[in-house]
DNA sequence: CCACGCCTTGTCAGCGGCTGACATAGGCCG
DNA sequence: CGGCCTATGTCAGCCGCTGACAAGGCGTGG
């Protein structure tokens, strides 16, 4: 991309844009050659550093895909907080994820070939499960810290975030369909589920 | 246990009970020194094999626990498939997942304690998340082959796994209330959300 | 302006997970 | 009995990942 020199890296290795670096070079190798023909130490290369300093950014080879999460759960859990009180469980849910959902389809761009990996890489995916889930709690947390009792709390932010999960899948393979209306028409279909 | 001699074992080693010593052995060392401190080669020590055996029967360390996934994935699918027609999405789960119970309260004894073993260590954690994913998929599947439609099949499986998973778990930590007794509650309180 | 200390990176050595290739032994079948 | 097939052992080696230590840049306080 012009970041590397192919041998030592001449350029400015000022801050924190080594994480980018790491990023961005993983992506890019992940997309060319498969995740498991690419080294840590080849992301490293592309880099401009070594393999030792890619492990002292992300704990292990996986994780460096996996920084988006964060980002994601903060505002969910913000919206979830700043709810209006009357609102139930999954209504409270399904407000948060319309409110990300700019945010999303901004980030296209690099979430579609992001996920485009992941899906191909068994050990991508696994990970992928493990960040849903965490984020899955986090949900629930933040419906806890409302008022909302344990087991209520769990489901609903299981059922909402199976509902969201696949409608943020489904707009990633066709996105002329916009990601409200997928996330309105699933949630019609998760409440006709009981009917 | 009465397994191994601690150096070569003279058992008969006759068939495939291989890969149950290197099962139990496994789940043993786990329990006495945790998963990142046993070593493959270790367990394979305790089975009277060599690693190199370990590796031909597991694709990789972690996957020595997570063999009875499929038998109640094979269960359950058989359970959806021969529920009547009348039903919905919802209630055939809910029916299948009952009908497992037994099977799941008769193995409490070994699933206990390999519970305990996956829920404390990160990297297994992430390994159940992903069979879990597996057998909701599979449940959504055994729906559409009864023509259920795939949103729908898709989100029934996750809200009835999630379920499920809810009353298996806080099942295995306090099993003086029963397991189907837990699976009704939920059952109840997941209608109610939707209330 | 210098000396000290922190923060980042590089270097090196080493363990453990995991694999391919080849050798060996035991049982079964013709 | 001879050949085959399967299960296992052995060996060499890659790669993910870690701890320990050294080296360099940069800021701060003296």
């Amino acid at each position: 991309m012009s970041v590397t020199d192919k041998g030592r890296a001449v350029v400015a290795k000022g801050g924190d844009d080594v994480r980018d670096r790491l990023q961005r070079a993983a992506l890019e190798l992940f997309r060319e050659h498969g995740y498991d023909r690419t080294t840590a130490a080849g992301i490293a290369a592309r880099a401009g550093v070594t393999e030792r300093t890619f492990f002292r950014y992300f704990p292990d080879k996986r994780e460096v895909l996996f920084e988006g999460a964060v980002v994601l759960q903060d505002a969910l859990t913000a919206a979830i907080a700043e709810a209006p009180q009357e609102l139930g469980p999954l209504d409270i849910l399904f407000r948060a994820f319309r409110s990300v959902a700019p945010l999303l389809e901004n980030n296209r761009p690099y979430s579609k070939p992001r996920n485009d990996v992941i899906s191909s890489t068994p050990a991508l995916a696994e990970r992928e499960l493990a960040k849903l889930a965490a984020l899955t709690e986090a949900l629930a947390g933040a419906l806890r810290a409302r008022g909302v009792a344990d087991l209520p709390a769990v489901l609903a932010a299981r059922m909402g975030m199976a509902a969201f999960a696949y409608a943020t899948i489904s707009w990633l393979e066709k996105p002329e369909q916009g990601l409200v209306e997928r996330l309105d028409a699933t949630s019609r279909e998760l409440k006709a589920l009981l009917a």
